[in-house]
DNA sequence: AGCCAGGGTCTGC
DNA sequence: GCAGACCATGGC
């Protein structure tokens, strides 16, 4: 990886493993959106970045290497070696075509709580819209940082919400979860802080105190808000996955990065769904 | 119109 | 433990 200034952009070039578009539209995240030109635009905590992916080579704009150093090569996980995990992850014949497929996804270091509550609305919901209702969340409770760009609000601030103020969300019977996390964060009964050092059962656990966090919002939470690499979410694709692929479960040796090779996973069954069709 | 969407809760065996 | 109804909303 070769880092350059160009003006004021910063160009990252000589990229192994890395894909833009997969990493951001894999289903992790849900502040960043695709233009025309194929760039794309995401809010971060306070930030905002434009990127852009040619081949081997990233275009950060208007992004100094000072930024980069201090950020944004941290949230995109580059400092994790992903040739070494890609080829760890293919010791069977599945993961092997999993990981080539989708071999350029990074697991992003999201913000626990943001990562939380997405994931919380994500339930029995898709993609755009769970994006929509983020997107009125932050635009309703959350900073402006420049012109029509609103930070993710803070747990303190919904906290201090009802069910009636959240209404404009159009979240559905998931405006209660919402405020349930936000309340037991505030109150302590939940600690991001101890989830942070907790072991995985325990950090777990303590999130499925929330109302609304099941076993598979909790992985999430843990996977791309806490980056446990050793989360597996389950919905209801590694499920189909995993009865028609793995039926007396994941290998053993993955379980350390379990969470990447489910990212692989998900990606690959997604694109190819004729491969866990059941005839 | 009816089904599904990166699920979870609540109830009843 | 495990199945089944139910939960709001929007796109197809």
């Amino acid at each position: 990886m070769k880092i350059t200034e160009n003006g004021k952009n910063l160009v990252i070039s000589e990229l192994d493993c890395f894909s833009l578009k997969d990493t951001l539209n894999c289903g992790q995240c849900f502040r960043w959106d695709e233009r025309e030109d194929g760039s794309f635009f995401g809010v971060v905590q306070n930030k905002t970045l434009t990127l852009k992916q040619e081949n081997d080579t990233l275009t950060l704009f208007d992004t100094s290497k000072t930024d980069f150093l201090d950020f944004w090569q941290e949230y995109f996980d580059f400092n994790l070696n992903y040739t070494e995990i890609k080829s760890f992850l293919s010791k069977d014949e599945v993961m092997q075509k999993a990981s080539t497929f989708a071999g350029g996804i990074h697991i992003l270091k999201q913000d626990p709580w943001e990562t939380l509550c997405s994931f919380i609305i994500s339930q029995n919901n898709n993609i755009p819209r769970i994006k929509g209702i983020v997107s009125r969340l932050c635009e309703t409770f959350g900073d402006k940082i420049t012109d029509g760009v609103y930070s993710f609000p803070s747990y303190e601030v919904i906290a201090n919400q009802t069910v009636e103020t959240l209404a404009p969300l159009r979240s559905g019977f998931r405006a209660k979860y919402i405020l349930d996390a936000a309340k037991k964060l505030q109150s302590g009964e939940v600690s991001i802080e101890r989830i942070k050092t907790a072991d995985f059962s325990n950090a777990k656990e303590e999130l499925m105190k929330i109302l609304g966090v099941g076993t598979k919002v909790a992985d999430c939470a843990l996977l791309y808000g806490f980056y446990r690499l050793e989360a597996f979410p389950e919905d209801v694709w590694i499920k189909r996955a995993m009865a028609s692929l793995y039926p007396n479960g994941l290998p053993e040796e993955y379980t350390s990065y379990a969470g990447i090779a489910q990212q692989y996973l998900f990606h690959y069954v997604r694109n190819f769904p004729e491969i866990v069709k059941i005839p």
